[in-house]
DNA sequence: TTCGTTTATCGTCGAATAACGATAATAAAA
DNA sequence: TTTTATTATCGTTATTCGACGATAAACGAA
């Protein structure tokens, strides 16, 4: 197997999506502050209905972000780095290749008018 | 101004939901994978129709992810790293807290038992 | 001015999302 | 078994999203 199998653009717009939710950024930034496990805190610390909450969740599960152990009556949520490894790759690249060929404002690629030599569009 | 003002949640999922769809993540690979500006080469690699395609890059440019530069008839396109950074910083700071507190399956904060030290739950 | 080329906008439709309250499920404790 | 505490699921509603075709806008070229 090789190491460098990329993940396809739906993979990588899945975690995108995950992440894709204020409520969810900081249900992240919450399990990165805490380091004990965390149950139903979450939900008042996000401020939204219990039920509201454990769907964010599942949101985040489902995608791998994050995981559930179950302890007695409440569940301890842990980040899972691994899940998040694609999206930050993909992220490093564009960093690379914008420090490499941009300029100061951080774009990358074009903006010289002579590097915008298509012909025409070509027609199909 | 401090260098650490952290940005809102709002913010960063905005960021990422901007990268939230397939089509979207394509089109940041094509902008890194081409050294000159595309204009609607975009549309026929994507495979959606001109207008779908256009919507997709509004919402890019709308989060600040690429911008648009008028060339004659068409536009040239880029990538602007700024725009991801927030996101990256969080992406990051989950990386290096799971690999300083993570064991090997990449977990990161709980998941032993007795770091489950909540009384019971405060009752609001 | 008119034409041709490229991109943006509009209107529409079906599907997906987010939020909630109510309720079910789970499992230790009484 | 019944109770209690926590989390998950269900059903509903309003909103947003994604895709398309049709059409408008911009503007150099003829």
């Amino acid at each position: 197997m090789s190491p460098e199998n990329d993940p396809s653009n739906e993979q990588l717009a899945a975690i995108a999506k995950a992440l894709a939710h204020p409520a969810r950024i900081q249900i992240i930034r919450l399990l990165l502050s805490k380091t004990s496990c965390i149950g139903g805190e979450i939900t008042h610390e996000v401020g939204l209905a219990q039920s509201t909450v454990s769907e964010h969740l599942r949101i985040l599960k489902a995608a791998g972000v994050v995981a559930g152990e179950i302890e007695h009556p409440r569940v301890c949520y842990s980040l899972n780095l691994n899940s998040l490894l694609p999206l930050m790759s993909l992220l490093q690249l564009v960093a690379d290749t914008a420090t490499t060929v941009a300029g100061s404002d951080g774009l990358c690629c074009p903006l010289t008018p002579q590097s915008c030599d298509l012909p025409s569009r070509d027609r199909e």
